[in-house]
DNA sequence: AAGTGCCCCAACCGCGGGAAG
DNA sequence: ACTTCCCGCGGTTGGGGCACT
């Protein structure tokens, strides 16, 4: 098969993005859309892959992105829809609006199967909670053990100082930006959720000068719906996601992770 | 105060699936 | 029907930064 070969051109750039990228990603996007990644970059003047932009939007720059902690709630629902689904994190991430599938993949393996691994082996094993009472040096338990105890509390805040030092963030964006509600996507993790991410919001004030900055580039004639029309990142959930919306309630319903049917 | 170890996250890599020609 | 191209996904890794000694 011929697969298109990516990020291998000469004088393409890696690594960590800087803001002046960010910037002319995020401007480009909201003049034209995203309608083919591969393009994007020369048409934007980026010296990066089509798929480096397509990650680095869908992962940090787009404007529906919710930062900063997993409440309680969400990560009580990946859990569960791991338990569901699996290691389908795309399919997760649809269940949790403004997360992205990196995020959670990220949370739960740094997190959540840590937690879990512990209580299986002993049953509600409570550990001191919190980033900063991790038991680290336990030996056996290697690089990441002490991790799984640390969080294995209860409520157990994830990575609040480390996002609030990222040097770009959204936190005003979500509620900023003219954004469809998600259908009823997320829909049992509304309520909560929502106010989670506003004292999250209140914690995560950082970088807003870049946001204001770049949303107040003149956009030739961008409105509000100028992003749309390439946006996935806006679309309705997907007839998958309404199948799973099904075996959703199934679960929830049922209160236990059951077999997961094919889809 | 300096050194070391560990954690976390952003980003890369490679593959599979689907669309287009 | 076949080939090519692009997108999206999941796994993995490297570096920055924090906590501890």
């Amino acid at each position: 098969m011929g697969r298109a070969p990516c990020c291998e051109k000469m004088g393409l750039k890696k690594g960590p993005w800087t803001p002046e990228e960010d910037k002319v990603l995020v401007a480009h996007i909201q003049r034209h859309g995203h309608g083919n990644w591969r393009a994007l970059p020369k048409q934007a003047g980026l010296l990066r892959c089509g798929k480096s932009c397509r990650l680095r939007w869908i992962n940090y720059l787009r404007p529906d992105i919710k930062r900063g902690n997993f409440s309680k709630e969400e990560e009580d629902t990946i859990i569960h829809l791991h338990d569901l689904l699996g290691n389908r994190w795309s399919a997760i991430a649809a269940r949790l609006p403004g997360r992205t599938d990196n995020e959670i993949k990220n949370v739960w393996h740094t997190h959540l199967k840590k937690r879990l691994a512990p209580a299986e082996q002993v049953h509600g094993a409570a550990a001191p909670s919190g980033k900063k009472q991790k038991q680290k040096r336990e030996g056996v338990g290697g690089r990441r053990a002490s991790a799984a105890a640390a969080a294995a509390a209860p409520v157990a805040p994830v990575s609040s100082e480390r996002s609030a030092s990222s040097s770009v963030t959204e936190s005003s964006m979500a509620s900023s930006v003219a954004e469809p509600e998600h259908g009823n996507a997320g829909s049992f993790v509304s309520a909560k959720e929502e106010s989670s991410f506003t004292s999250a919001s209140e914690e995560f004030q950082i970088d807003e000068s870049f946001w204001s900055e770049t949303l107040s580039m003149p956009l030739d004639g961008c409105d509000d719906a100028a992003m749309e029309p390439h946006d996935s990142a806006f679309a309705a959930p997907s007839a998958a996601a309404d199948d799973m919306d099904y075996w959703l309630r199934v679960f929830m319903d049922a209160g236990e992770p059951q077999e997961l049917p094919q889809i």
